[in-house]
RNA sequence: CGGGGAGUGGCGCAGCCUGGUAGCGCACCUGCUUUGGGAGCAGGGGGUCGCAGGUUCGAAUCCUGUCUCCCCGACCA
C-alpha cells in the first residue's frame, strides 16, 4: 500500500480526551475515531489491526473444535423477559422499541438467543457436545465508559456456549475453551494468565479470567514467579484428549486479581510471588442450567427421560486487545507491533522522492516486496525523512526499510526493527530476500 | 449515579474576570530555499465561539436553561 494513498491521519499531538497510553497511541496513529462517548469508528489502519486479531481468535476457536455462527446485534426483549434478566440487566442494556411497538434491544450478550436455538434444534442426547462461536458487536450502556475502545460502550466481542449432557462433559468443554485461551493470547504476543474468579454458586471451580501483564493495567495481580515458566499447549494439543492436566497444572499455581489477593493470608512465599498489572481480556465460565432450566432447554437421554442441557459461556473482548496489545507493547515513540497482529509487516521509506535513482530503487524494492507477498506499507510521499520515521515509529510496524541516496550510494538501504531499535545494513536484494523468505 | 472540569477552524490552546464583532502554535494550500530522525521564509484558505432563550445600541465575553464530552469514585469483556 501507497501512503500517498492510504487514508492514515495521524495526529501530532494528542487530543485532550486521551487520557491511557493506548487510547492516545489509537488516536495519534490514526486507528479510531470517537464518534460519541464509548462508541468509535474504526479506520483502515485500526481495523486491519482488529482483524488480525480476529482472525487469531477464530483459528484457534476452529481449531478447538467449536463452530461459527453469527447471531444479530439487535434482539426482541421477549427471549429475555423468559429468562428472568430483562428487568435484572437494568439500565446497562440499550433498549430500542420498533415502529410496532415492539420491544428489542442491542444484545448485550448472546445466552437467550443462543438457549433458543439449541431448544429448537437440539432434541437429542445424541446432538451433544456442541460449542458455538460468534464474533459480534455488542452494547453495554457502561455508566462511564473511558480509556478508549479498552472500555467502549460499542465493543467487538467472540463469545461461545458449550451445551453437555452432565457436568463431566461440560468440565471437558471447559478445558478446552481454557487451552484455546492460553493458544490465543500467546499468538498474539502476549503474556496472559488464568485467574480464578468468583463467578457466584454455581461455576464453582469453573470460572477463570485471563489477564493480560501490562504495566499500565487497570488492575493489579499477584501470581506464583512459576507461572512465567510454564509451556502453552504447541499446534499439536489434542482436544479430544485429556487436557485436565494442562489446565490442573496452570490452576495449581497461585494468581489472583488485586481484591482476592490477600497478603496475610497468601499461600506463596513472599519471594516466590510476582506481581504485576493486567488487563483483562477474557473470561470462561460454567453456569450449568441458569439458562436451560427457565427457558426449557431439554434434550432426551437415551432412557428416554428429558436432561436440563448443561451450559458454559466463554468471551474474549476482541476490541479490547487491540488496545491490550498496545499496553504491552509501545515505548515513547509509538507503538510496537507483535508480528502476528501488525497491520503491515513492513515499512518502506522513501527518503528523497525528488531523487530520482532513489525513488527508482525504492519503487523497485516496493514492487518486489509486494510481488514476494509481503504485506508493506510504502512512505512514497513528499516529504522530508525526519517527519518519515516519526510516523513510521509512531505506527510502529515491526520492520522498517529506509531507501536513500546516502546509502544507496553504496549500495545499500537501511534495515531497522521497531521492537529492539537494531539497524542492519543490506544490499535491497538482501532486504527483498529477508522478508520474501519465511517468516 | 455522586463529585469535579471543559465545549472557540482538523488537533492543542489563548481571549471571557473588566461586553465593541476572534487570535496563536501545529496541520492544510501556493511559491522559493532546504532535504537521513516531525525544516526556514513569504503569502493564503478555513471558525453561526456547543445549542436555545434573555439582558444590552452591541454578547465568545454577562444571566437562565439545555445538550455534549472528559476526569475521580462505585460497576464491567
Amino acid at each position: 500500500m501507497r501512503l500517498s494513498r492510504y487514508f492514515l491521519p495521524t495526529l501530532k499531538e494528542t487530543p485532550a480526551e486521551a487520557e491511557v497510553v493506548s487510547h492516545r497511541l489509537m488516536l495519534r496513529a490514526g486507528m479510531i475515531r470517537q464518534a460519541s462517548s464509548g462508541i468509535y469508528s474504526w479506520l483502515p489502519l485500526g481495523l486491519k489491526v482488529l482483524q488480525n486479531i480476529e482472525e487469531i481468535v477464530r483459528r484457534e476457536q476452529l481449531r478447538s473444535g467449536a463452530q461459527e455462527i453469527l447471531m444479530p446485534t439487535i434482539q426482541s426483549a421477549d427471549l429475555w423477559i423468559e429468562s428472568g434478566r430483562y428487568e435484572d440487566y437494568g439500565a446497562e442494556m440499550l433498549r430500542i422499541t420498533d415502529r410496532r411497538g415492539r420491544e428489542m434491544l442491542y444484545g448485550p450478550t448472546n445466552e437467550e438467543l443462543i438457549t433458543d436455538i439449541i431448544r429448537s434444534d437440539i432434541k437429542s442426547y445424541r446432538d451433544l457436545p456442541k460449542n458455538l462461536f460468534h464474533i459480534q458487536w455488542k452494547f453495554r450502556d457502561e455508566i462511564r465508559p473511558r480509556f478508549g475502545v479498552m472500555r467502549g460502550r460499542e465493543f467487538l466481542m467472540k463469545d461461545n456456549y458449550s451445551f453437555d449432557l452432565d457436568e463431566a462433559a461440560a468440565r471437558h468443554s471447559y478445558n478446552r475453551m481454557f487451552v484455546a485461551y492460553l493458544r490465543t493470547f500467546q499468538a498474539m504476543g502476549l503474556r496472559a494468565f488464568p485467574m480464578r474468579a468468583d463467578s457466584g454458586p454455581i461455576g464453582g471451580d469453573m470460572s477463570h479470567e485471563f489477564l493480560v501483564l501490562a504495566e499500565t493495567g487497570e488492575s493489579k495481580v499477584f501470581f506464583h514467579k512459576d507461572m512465567d515458566a510454564l509451556a502453552i499447549p504447541g499446534d499439536d494439543v489434542d482436544y479430544d484428549g485429556d487436557l485436565q492436566p494442562i489446565v490442573d497444572q496452570w490452576t495449581s499455581l497461585y494468581a489472583a486479581s488485586d481484591e482476592q489477593h490477600d497478603a496475610a493470608n497468601c499461600p506463596v512465599a513472599a519471594e516466590d510471588l510476582n506481581s504485576g498489572r493486567g488487563i483483562e481480556v477474557g473470561h470462561i465460565f460454567f453456569f450449568g442450567t441458569k439458562y436451560s432450566k427457565p427457558m426449557g432447554a431439554v434434550v432426551q437421554g437415551p432412557g428416554g427421560d428429558e436432561i436440563l442441557v448443561q451450559m458454559g459461556s466463554y468471551g474474549i473482548g476482541v476490541s479490547r486487545l487491540v488496545a491490550a496489545v498496545i499496553e504491552a507493547s509501545h515505548d515513547e515513540n509509538g507503538i510496537i507491533w507483535p508480528e502476528s497482529v501488525a497491520p503491515f509487516r513492513v515499512g518502506l521509506m522513501n527518503l528523497r522522492i525528488d531523487d530520482a535513482g532513489c525513488t527508482a530503487a525504492a519503487d523497485d524494492l516496493y514492487g518486489k516486496l509486494q510481488a514476494a507477498g509481503v504485506d508493506v506499507l510504502y512512505d512514497d510521499r513528499d516529504e522530508r525523512a525526519g517527519a518519515k520515521f516519526s510516523r513510521m515509529d509512531l505506527i510502529g510496524l515491526p520492520w522498517q526499510i529506509a531507501v536513500g541516496p546516502r546509502g544507496l550510494k553504496d549500495g545499500i538501504v537501511e534495515v531497522k526493527n521497531r521492537a529492539t531499535g537494531e539497524r542492519i545494513d543490506l544490499s535491497p536484494e538482501d532486504a527483498l530476500a529477508r522478508f520474501a523468505t519465511a517468516k
